[in-house]
DNA sequence: TGCCAGGCCCTCTTTAGGGCCTT
């Protein structure tokens, strides 16, 4: 079956950092991306059904107050499995929030065909010289416009989203490239630095 | 109650260790 010619990107808050040890997803935030530009949103808080900390209210600005009146994870994931689609999927640093994804999703036995996609190790490629690869630091290196809240989900998706649709543009100027797939940026992912540009060069002299 | 991860990537590497990134 062929995918969509759509992106879903994502971004999970939680009650910490590993669902294998019980944490769970508290918000999700997404944007969805059709031929270069944003063309849907989606965001939900939901309730895990315990209290978060006082770290994590701190550091995303989401409250047990606010929580304790959200649906349950498992009606806000069942809706968003609806948003995913059949789209691809992109995070930054997406094994963080694949690992939450999965989990969630295995809880009411759901699952996406896309494949996902990784912002933090297409940027560290990318853009090399910046001074870290973190989503606020990457977007200040590319002049990318930033009104709101990091660490809210929507707000880190759209920036995701933008940084994203930056790294398509350096790459498609720098190297000539007028359309690089998907497909293409995932081996770009894992393509080691020092060969990123001998990869990009092949790519834009074989470009149909 | 209190505890906690894991994949990537560099290098003083590969028989390993530690920083980065996410909440």
């Amino acid at each position: 079956m062929a995918l969509a010619n759509s992106l879903i990107v994502l971004d999970f808050e939680t009650t910490g950092i590993s669902p294998d040890m019980g944490d769970r997803a508290i918000e999700i935030g997404a944007v969805k991306i059709e031929n270069g530009v944003l063309t849907d949103r989606f965001q939900r808080l939901m309730n895990p059904g315990r209290r978060i900390s006082p770290f994590i209210e701190s550091y995303t600005g989401i409250t047990n107050a606010m929580l304790k009146s959200a649906p349950g994870n498992a009606e806000v994931m069942a809706e968003f499995c609806e948003f995913i689609g059949d789209s691809n999927l992109l995070a930054h640093n997406a094994a963080f929030d694949k690992r939450f994804l999965d989990a969630e999703l295995s809880k009411i036995k759901r699952r996406y065909p896309g494949n996902f996609a990784c912002s933090l190790l297409v940027a560290r490629r990318v853009f090399q010289s910046a001074e870290n690869h973190k989503l606020g630091t990457l977007i200040n290196h590319c002049n990318i416009s930033c009104d709101g809240n990091f660490h809210r989900a929507l707000f880190d998706a759209e920036m995701t989203a933008k940084l994203w649709l930056s790294i398509l543009s350096t790459v498609e100027r720098e190297y000539g490239l007028s359309n690089i797939s998907f497909n293409e940026i995932q081996k770009l992912a894992k393509t080691p630095k020092k060969s990123i540009g001998k990869f990009l060069s092949s790519l834009a002299a074989t470009e149909r």
